[in-house]
DNA sequence: GAGTTTGAAACT
DNA sequence: CAGTTTCAAACTC
């Protein structure tokens, strides 16, 4: 036995060693020889002396790595960001960037090669940045409670050259929150701590780590696969592991300052996020990260599309703590920041901008942004157009956190149906909308934003992005006394920013009121925990699941609290359940009903189908939420085009009947179905009669996917607290956690812990 | 595009 | 907690 151990030890030792040159380690002849010459030279003692090496598996790791395997993901995010996720809840409004050019890039222009498809090498990558960031990482992830690295598998690390920018003299912290952070967020260090080190720019590399926090949820979404160390050996072993050939080990530890990185975020082939460091620049983040366009170049959008972008695929994130930090960056430094912000479309906006673009594929910068804090209602929207079927938006998904918060999901390549399941995100919306905002929302560089302007001609505005088809993706309003800071701001209540297309009048929905906005949202959330849950809750099909009459329908989908129309008859969009594309519920109070999607009564027409997805949603009694993301296969197939806007995608309930191709006249439906392809179409009910109700305007979750918090009222009479009227506030405490009963599901499911979103609701962390 | 209707949100 | 007011979207003309 404890020859063997020797033995085995010896193995690590070999292939450590030989690592660089050598990938070939089988061989046994080789292995003797080397052995004897290693056996008694002190390095091998010394080596042998490290008692975790335990090689003996370590070849094979990583080829081997089942996502599925990872029964203890959860463990994983224990959520060490939950503080300043809390309060970076609320999103900046993300701007479609114009996939064919590519915000970010290395300094040198070039991409890895089939990133995208080689997720082994990504892997790769990743664990060399960890091994060789090594330590700083790790001991904050640990004190963090982070004990597990998450391996973002869809993210390509490249090796920068030479000429990386990466100062030699920055600690490798820095560096490390620069690589991991922004772009592939390997690794996310602890948020809440403050920047220590001395270095001038320690403020960016705090907030740098706000982004990579963001990340980490990126990382698990990303995937599909994950990988988790649990120790510093695992990596190693890991990193043994991994193709020797590839002599990455080596290298970054002769050159690991030099690192430059490059995510692909979208391993599977979805596009690439790349971003790196600009050269002699200090301030990576915000300014590599976020001003993607001077970046870009030819060969950054050969490689996008290399990586991808030709595929359509296109991830979105909401802007929301990069957002924060980077306003406040902005306040502090008005002039400097002005331009950084990009639009979709390429163009730099003012640093008033009132959205934080970036929400095309390409930008990986977004990435950067943490999208954490996206509220679901965010996404509800529907984008029209959403280029159906497109690919795009699969690509990016956005995991629910909280009630009120997404998190931003890289899509991960090979899962892109999770993605397209779990959050269909903005993307589509964006995609339709996206031309939109790119010329709306994005306004010309030299254009700043300001309200003025966009009181100019508020219906104006509107009616044209309805008309076009573009309108729903984003988010807009017309408020006029609200301020666009209560509950009648449908940006507001989206839990994003308000943009330039907005019509609103006095507007503090800005992130230059950030302070003030999040406070509202406090407030509101105070009164109403759930004031800013997404409205629409698709319902499982889980018997287990079944609460009411409404959900024992396919359209189990139902309006979270139910509507109270008199004269509608739920017909129209005055009614929150039509509107949402869901029947009406018990919950619902209304007069008269002959809601298409389902009457309050059990008429309801059946129409979705929602078998095949699955997720959970599970919370700790603590208020951490577990999302389940579920990557169904199924889903993202034709069945369930992804859901066109970025709530949407995070939603599910995206699935709706609706065909994009019976919009209701009016575009202002946002549609689901529009974005996706005709998979949306019912399978049963409206198609008999012709009648397509609208897509969905509310952002709808499945149920599954719901915190408990939010599910406690839904619509089952038998769960939780529920209000008995339509006004009554759902404040339920979260209950059933873990009730919920998976069912069979053919997909798989990554449980992302994170921090509650509701404040109230969030006792640590 | 102006005006009306509607029902959610907010307020009392 | 019911009733009322406010609000902005949805809708109509």
């Amino acid at each position: 036995m404890e020859e063997r151990v020797e033995i085995s030890a010896k193995e690590s030792c070999r292939e450590v060693i030989e690592v660089t040159d050598t990938p070939e380690r089988s061989k046994n002849t080789q292995i003797a020889a080397s052995m004897a010459k290693f056996e008694d030279s002190p390095v091998f003692m010394f080596l042998n002396s490290l008692s975790p090496i335990m090689p003996v598996k370590s070849t094979h790791i990583t080829q081997t790595i089942n996502p599925l395997s990872f029964a203890s993901i959860p463990s994983v995010f224990t959520s060490p960001h939950v503080s300043s996720l809390r309060e970076s809840r609320f999103l900046r409004r993300h701007q479609l960037s114009d996939p064919s050019k590519p915000e970010f890039s290395s300094d040198d222009g070039t991409i890895p090669n089939a990133s995208m498809e080689n997720a082994d090498a990504t892997k790769e990558l990743d664990e060399q940045k960890e091994s060789g960031d090594g330590g700083d990482l790790a001991a904050e992830l640990s004190h963090d409670d982070c004990s597990m690295f998450v391996v973002d598998f869809t993210k390509d690390y490249k090796c920068a050259s030479p000429s990386s920018n990466l100062r030699p003299g920055c600690s490798l912290e820095a560096k490390a929150m620069t690589d991991y952070g922004c772009t592939s967020s390997a690794l996310v260090p602890p948020m809440h701590e403050p920047p220590q080190r001395g270095e001038a720019n320690t403020d960016r590399v705090y907030q740098n780590r706000k982004a990579a926090s963001c990340d980490w949820e990126h990382m698990v979404s990303d995937t599909s696969e994950l990988l988790v160390f649990e120790s510093p050996n695992d990596r190693d072993s890991y990193i043994k592991s991994v193709d020797p050939g590839t002599s990455f080990y080596t290298g970054i530890k002769s050159d690991m300052q030099r690192l430059q990185v490059i995510s692909a975020v979208d391993s599977g082939g979805n596009e690439a996020e790349t971003f790196s460091t600009q050269p002699g620049e200090g301030d990576v983040m915000d300014n590599s990260l976020i001003s993607g366009p001077s970046l870009s170049n030819s060969d950054e959008k050969m490689d996008y599309e290399q990586l991808g972008f030709n595929r359509g695929m296109r991830r979105r994130c909401l802007v929301f703590e990069m957002g924060g930090s980077r306003r406040k960056h902005l306040e502090e430094n008005p002039v400097s920041d002005s331009s950084v912000w990009l639009c979709s479309d390429g163009n730099m906006t003012s640093s008033d901008q009132k959205l934080v673009p970036l929400n095309r594929g390409n930008e990986s910068s977004r990435r950067l942004m943490p999208g954490i804090g996206l509220h679901l209602n965010a996404l509800a929207t529907t984008p029209k157009d959403s280029k159906i079927g497109n690919p795009d938006s699969s690509s990016s998904a956005r995991l629910l956190i909280g009630p009120s918060s997404i998190v931003n999901l890289h899509p991960s390549t090979t899962n892109q149906g999770l993605l397209d399941n779990i959050l269909p995100v903005a993307t589509s919306d964006r995609d339709g909308d996206g031309m939109e905002n790119v010329g709306d929302a994005c306004p010309p560089s030299s254009y700043a934003a300001n309200e003025e302007i966009n009181q100019s001609s508020p219906k104006k505005k509107r009616r044209r992005a309805e008309q076009t088809g573009e309108g729903e993706s984003c988010k807009r309003c017309n408020c006029k006394r609200s301020k666009c800071l209560k509950l009648y701001c449908e940006c507001f209540a989206a839990g994003v920013y308000c943009v330039e297309p907005c019509a609103c009048i006095d507007c503090f929905n800005k992130p230059i009121h950030e302070d003030t906005v999040l406070a509202t949202r406090k407030q509101i959330e105070s009164r109403n925990p759930l004031a800013f849950a997404p409205k629409v809750i698709r319902g499982s099909d889980s018997p287990s699941e079944i609460r009411d009459n409404s959900s024992k329908t396919p359209a189990s989908a139902r309006h979270k609290r139910g509507c109270n129309c008199k004269k509608s008859g739920c017909l129209k969009k005055y009614c929150e359940c039509y509107q949402g594309g869901v029947g009406c519920s018990i919950n619902c109070r209304c007069e008269g009903c002959k809601n298409a999607f389902g009457r309050k009564d059990g008429m309801e027409a059946e129409v979705e189908e929602e078998e095949t997805q699955s997720s959970e949603m599970s919370m700790s009694d603590k208020g951490l939420q577990k999302i389940v993301i579920e990557n169904d296969v199924e889903q993202n197939t034709e069945e369930f085009a992804p859901p066109a806007t970025p709530l949407r995608g995070g939603r599910p309930s995206a699935q709706l009947p609706v065909s994009s191709k019976k919009k209701p006249p009016r575009s202002s439906f946002p549609s689901i179905g529009s974005s996706s392809s005709t998979s949306f179409l019912p399978r049963q009910g409206f198609g008999k009669s012709g009648f397509f109700p609208p897509p969905p305007k509310f952002d709808s979750i499945r149920e599954d996917e719901i915190p408990d918090v939010l599910q406690g009222g839904g619509g089952s009479p038998n769960g939780g607290v529920q209000s008995a009227s339509p006004n009554r506030k759902r404040v339920s405490p979260p209950h059933n956690a873990g009730g919920m009963s998976p069912g069979p599901r053919s997909s798989r499911k990554l449980i992302l812990e994170s921090i509650p979103s509701f404040p109230s609701l969030t006792r640590n962390q």
